[in-house]
DNA sequence: ACCTGAACACCGTTCAAGT
DNA sequence: ACCTGAACACCGTTCAAGT
């Protein structure tokens, strides 16, 4: 990978995004990247402020890309779309809610904090009073990034369920005692079958009627 | 702190949860776990196989913390007490759930996993199918551990909240300019206040609202 | 203005060596 | 049996130096 232009952060940005989806959170180091940008791994100082800076600026650009929602839609309506929006986008881009988990990214731009403006602008609509605003809030993001943890790690991850690790999964079922673990391990055989987008909406809009039931009150 | 009998591996263990607990995820190095157990970083390998089997053994020792739920109770209300136990258990934990939430933990072992057996079993009590099992569990497997992110990470975080960090709190209501961020600026003021535990009890609350009638659908 | 080389203070882990 | 010292292949970041 030659380059004549000069570097820019957006460059930076890109390539620490395709690099992040090829080799994980553990495979960005400032090291690979500048390789990868053929380049020292000290040049990148010259556009990026350090690696925090970095993976901001990748969680930014993943926030960026949620779309608006509709303001025509009923509270609830906008609600599901900003949910279902938010999980496709870092769907997308697993490394980033792993990043802001773990508080290695942590951006507060206006576009990072847009999404979450909406979201709170359409709890507002339904009627909840500040405190409610805030704990529907909570509840909404908690679901969405926990339904990305668990899509993006743990023995249910894409990664676990491969066709590279399929013979780990065999292993696993084979050293799950069903006398011990009964209820589990007859869920286990199904986890590779399921539709992780469709689970979530399944999720959200269990929430949703919670939500709906507790705005009335 | 210096040391006449042998390590251990729950010795080791133990010194990880601590050093976990003061200096965080990142602050949880061999090297440094060996120092405050006056010994090598070499030595730890006697009794712990690598990092990632600290980090599960930590991990499964407070999924073995939860407590069983009370079989009497009605199906929801087994969930409901897993869930808030599993909640508990790790809020006193933070850099597990982290831990997890990255891979850098996953404990397959019967202690580790009896919690979610146990909740699995609730959720097949409700009369759901399997496929509904599966996805009322990834629901409140989401929302824990979301729940668990945002009260560990970002700007909600006790951390952030401290009084050390009170001026960049000041600091970050100054920089989120009203005018273009009003809902969330509005909500952000009251954000300090908040009881994280009981807001994740509300939250569950109207998760298991769905989650009834879902079941009786 | 932009990039680099050498260096510093760290990592996890191995391996042969000590007691 | 248990612990250690030196070493290897990495990290992020600094700073003075090159063009």
């Amino acid at each position: 990978m030659s380059r004549r232009e000069p570097l820019s952060r957006d460059k930076v940005l890109d390539a620490a995004l395709a690099l992040a989806a090829e080799e994980g959170l553990d495979g960005l180091t400032m090291r690979r990247l500048a390789k990868k940008l053929g380049v020292e791994a000290m040049s990148l100082y010259r556009h990026v402020s350090n690696k925090a800076d970095i993976l901001d600026g990748i969680a930014e650009r993943v926030f960026s890309q949620i779309d608006r929602p509709d303001p025509a839609l009923p509270w609830h309506g906008q609600v599901r779309a900003m949910a279902l929006g938010t999980y496709r986008a870092f769907a997308r881009h697993p490394v980033v809610p792993m990043a802001l988990a773990t508080d290695q990214a942590n951006p507060r731009t206006l576009a990072a904090l847009r999404p979450l403006d909406d979201l709170v602008g359409a709890l507002f609509q339904a009627g909840f009073d500040d405190a409610g605003v805030r704990r529907a809030m909570a509840a909404v993001n908690s679901l969405i990034f926990g339904s990305l943890m668990l899509t993006t790690a743990g023995f249910t991850s894409d990664d676990f369920y491969g066709d590279i690790d399929r013979q780990q999964l065999d292993g696993y079922l084979r050293r799950v005692d069903p006398a011990q673990l009964p209820h589990f391990s007859r869920l286990l055989a199904l986890v590779p079958d399921t539709d992780r987008e469709k689970d979530f909406e399944a999720a959200l809009d269990m929430l949703i009627t919670g939500l709906v039931a507790a705005a009335e009150r």
